[in-house]
DNA sequence: GTGTCATGTGAACACTCGTTCTCGGACCGC
DNA sequence: GCGGTCCGAGAACGAGTGTTCACATGACAC
């Protein structure tokens, strides 16, 4: 005889944890909806009840997490401030959300190869829309003199990757605290556009 | 009837090629040998005349990266010269070699997650010894007082992943030519480890 | 109690996967 | 000419792929 199992509390937030966890382990490619069910402690078959593909699911995590990346990134930087002030905001809300959510960045980043014409259009712009904020603090900054940079577009994503590197290496294990690894990259960043620290 | 292909010249090394292409572009687990095989224009069976599986093959093209890196690193740096000398020709060496090799390159950073135990332990040394090449020349310029850096470590890791990332956008059609690039990244790690530009 | 809805199971579909095996043609030294 | 070696083709293996479908169960509205 067989049971359906009883109600589950939340069985598309698990899916997604799950799936989240499984891709950015072992990648998109290397993950089967098998293993995502497995996971979770269902069937394969009942994935299909929450998502409708598995191009879906990463869409959906890839999107959401985009979305809060912005608005946590809003919420940090604001829109009033000196360049040096707001860059210094910038980076160390990006350092520390890197830290915190290293699936969901190391997911976003990895996986833009996986998606879908569709999936690809509804990331990018939000992809864009946050490299731009960083982009308009240094043009800032430049301006006014108190950076020196030679050129925006190149150090803008050359920031960026480097922040964004810290998910390669850094554990709550290590040597060092979340606060100071993101002290030490506001320092580095502030250095590598030409601002001295006061001293 | 059925014939045997012609000789052809270098098989094992046309395997090499659209395999490093294939596997940059969809990933390790998302190209399979029946793909390379025909981009090469064989069978999938005639792969194991020259290599013994798929992962050998990726081993094969990890590991000969690493070393050729490497030592063309070693090459462009040297062993003599001022902290500031060395970082600006390890620098500009990093950043043109990877706008060169972006493959290569892409390969490395992206699949050592689908590398399995054997492959691993021959890559990490190598990327350590890169690695450590760095660090050193940090650790040298913030000992006799050139350099200003929050922590040595982070920095060196800082400094590899902003260099890196020059492969995610360079385009040869773009505004920017590769030494020019090369040469604002110089700038930004030179400033970025607290070395004000002779001027 | 009855009907409906959400959500699970298990079997099946049509493919694709990495790998192995047998076989045959092409080129080599002798 | 002959034996051996290299390297290709083609068929087949068992396992795994994303997805679909009919069906069963439990919770809930009325």
């Amino acid at each position: 005889m067989t049971f359906a199992q009883p109600a589950r509390t939340n069985t598309k937030d698990d899916l997604r944890d799950h799936a989240r966890r499984l891709f950015a382990e072992h990648g998109y490619e290397g993950v089967s909806m098998r293993d995502i069910a497995g996971s979770v402690g269902i069937r394969q078959s009942a994935i299909y009840n929450h998502f409708p593909s598995k191009q879906h699911l990463l869409v959906d995590l890839m999107v959401s997490h985009m979305e809060r990346l912005l608005e946590a990134m809003r919420s940090a930087v604001g829109k009033t401030g000196t360049a040096a002030e707001r860059l210094t905001a910038f980076v160390r809300f990006h350092v520390t959300y890197h830290i915190d959510q290293p699936e969901d960045v190391f997911l976003a980043y990895m996986e833009l190869r996986s998606l879908e014409d569709e999936g690809r259009d509804a990331i990018i712009p939000l992809r864009d829309a946050y490299e731009t904020t960083l982009r308009e603090i240094l043009e800032a900054g430049a301006k006014d003199g108190t950076f020196r940079i030679p050129d925006t577009a190149v150090v803008t994503r050359a920031i960026l990757a480097m922040m964004t590197g810290v998910t390669v290496w850094f554990r709550d294990t290590g040597r060092l605290d979340r606060e100071t690894v993101a002290e030490a990259y506001v320092t580095a960043v502030l250095q590598a556009v030409g601002l001295r620290p006061s001293d």
